[in-house]
DNA sequence: CTGAAAGCGCTTACAG
DNA sequence: CTGAAAGCGCTTACAG
């Protein structure tokens, strides 16, 4: 190709149109006859015309595109996507381009840096917030954000500002926990952080203590550790320290199936098989799942439906409809581990 | 806020200054005096205003983003990310952030719909494409898009056109196969698509073939089986089918570690014992790697580093600066699988 | 169905 | 260091 870009204007030249009917015809709108429009078409394809977006997002005033932000643990490499999000997200980006919208991702530290969420709201019509949601630290720019009116949905628990799409947390973790306690185990371990910094890991401890409940226990403080981030690693360490405190267990619910792995990890090194000297049950069905050893039995979350689901809500809030907050149901699948 | 897009205008108003200054506080240029530009960006703060993309990438002619294109295996279900991808395209948003340029992220089917790659080179300054590199079928696109000066940068082998980065997958294959012949296999099954479809794997299955050769083994036909995707269930089947023809083999060389996870379960359904009746070794090193049970010997591709590379290739290349095809290390990692 | 013209919100020579 | 003005490449009333 010559230097120049070849604009809308290079293409009516030799179409013998005006600049206006080429816009028309590449934008797809009935007011060109289909001669012209495929004889522009056709220009536009032999000379790699594309129509440029920043003219078209500036005129039209919106972008066509999303932005996902994740919100990364700062305690954690940060280079790293929680494999669970990469299930939602790519669930987003096929439902985005379907809806012909571009999708920009960044990775967000919300606590430090809410301004950044503003500047991408500024190149995106709407925003996807993908992160364990802490609550307490994100309240504020949430607010900000709805004030200064942003669209945004969020995936999460439904505590908070703005549209949330999440799983019904509270009922798997109790799902989870019953079925532990079914199959006989009566000291059961909770791994996860349960503080309000961790919204969905709190629902999911909170339906474990209903199920606890319903077997007349009482949770028992030293069976639950908390860990600082939905990670292989944590989940082994919390499970070491567990082990050296000399407490009792023979079940373990993992808040997350990261969690669970390393659990098993450590329990495995430790000399204690699963599911016979403890039972667990870890949380999302991440794709490995079935495929660890032993398979995990875990409670399933559908991010495909989640991704989509959650484009949608955005698509709509962006069209200025109104949408409400969504909890999908969560189902336990037993396999092995539990 | 009101109904009315906050502009520069309104800051320039607000401040007392022309709008020039205030593009010019907003940018950084050294052109304002520190009071200025203090007061403005103030003023622009409690406004809420960000500038305006869309307007500033039409000025500037470029778009200060990225285009990450991950070519989705079109036989399976393509809302999922390959999680090898995963790794990479979070070290891409980490460098790209760095460098204050945006990412876009769409997945593409480049043997079916090679048009929209221009489509995203128009909304982007450069392309970053991630897939297992299908040559033949790429060929042709990505001729054309070097042709029409789209910048590019892919991840994969060094065949093809373009500037690429990726591992050197012929030594990942050849020490993977060493090792299991210095520990005592002698025939060994490699699971994988090995056709000029995969270049990547087909550089493997070549390594395996080089240290085969090493141990003066001829390669048998029946311990290759080819796979038409990199996954478990791919992995599962194809181990299913060797275990079915009856042929006898005590090591296995999986192309990827997904596969190997998949051959590691087939192999323990049907009561064989990772590593003493069959040693396996995977390829990737993902997280999940060092957790699996047993845990997995593997071929590390340094990711992270890749992902680098990768931004700082296009962005090179972008500047207009001549950039080299690059082939990275990869390094063989002994765990217990092998 | 087609064209001429205005204008989206910036950046950046140009002039001071 | 600051301002007035042109122009980036489109889309879309408006007029025919």
């Amino acid at each position: 190709m010559s230097k120049g870009k070849v604009t809308s204007f290079d293409i009516a030249y030799r179409a013998g149109v005006s600049q206006s009917t080429v816009s028309r015809a590449m934008s797809g709108s009935p007011l060109v006859s289909q001669d012209t429009r495929e004889h522009i078409l056709a220009i536009a394809r032999e000379m790699n015309y594309t129509v440029d977006k920043s003219a078209s997002n500036l005129r039209r005033q919106h972008s066509a595109t999303l932005a996902v932000l994740i919100f990364e643990d700062p305690t954690i490499d940060d280079s790293l996507i929680n494999p669970f999000f990469t299930t939602l997200l790519g669930a987003i980006l096929k439902s985005a381009g379907q809806a012909n919208y571009d999708v920009l991702v960044s990775f967000q530290q919300f606590n430090t840096d809410w301004h950044a969420a503003y500047l991408d709201s500024n190149k995106a019509d709407g925003l996807l917030l993908l992160g364990y949601g802490d609550y307490v630290a994100s309240q504020g720019v949430l607010e900000r954000l709805a004030e200064s009116g942003t669209k945004f949905v969020r995936w999460g628990n439904l505590q908070g500002s703005g549209v949330s799409i999440g799983s019904d947390n509270r009922q798997g973790g109790y799902t989870a926990t019953r079925h532990l306690l079914q199959r006989g185990a009566r000291r059961i371990a909770f791994i996860g952080d349960c503080s309000e910094h961790s919204p969905e890991f709190r629902e999911r401890y909170l339906g474990y203590c209903d199920a606890l409940a319903e077997f007349g226990i009482e949770p028992d403080p030293a069976l639950q550790v908390g860990v600082a981030d939905s990670m292989e690693v944590m989940g082994e360490r919390a499970t070491q320290q567990l082990l050296e405190s000399g407490a009792r267990f023979d079940g373990l619910f993992a808040a997350s199936d990261l969690l669970a792995i390393g659990s098993i990890y450590a329990l495995h090194s430790a000399g204690r098989s699963v599911p016979d000297d403890v039972a667990v049950v870890g949380f999302d069905d991440m794709p490995v799942a079935r495929y660890h050893n032993p398979p995990l039995t875990t409670v399933h979350q559908d991010t495909k439906r989640a991704g989509q689901v959650m484009v949608e809500a955005i698509l709509a809030l962006i069209k200025g409809e109104a949408v409400e907050s969504q909890q999908m149901a969560s189902e336990l699948v037993v396999r092995s581990s539990a």
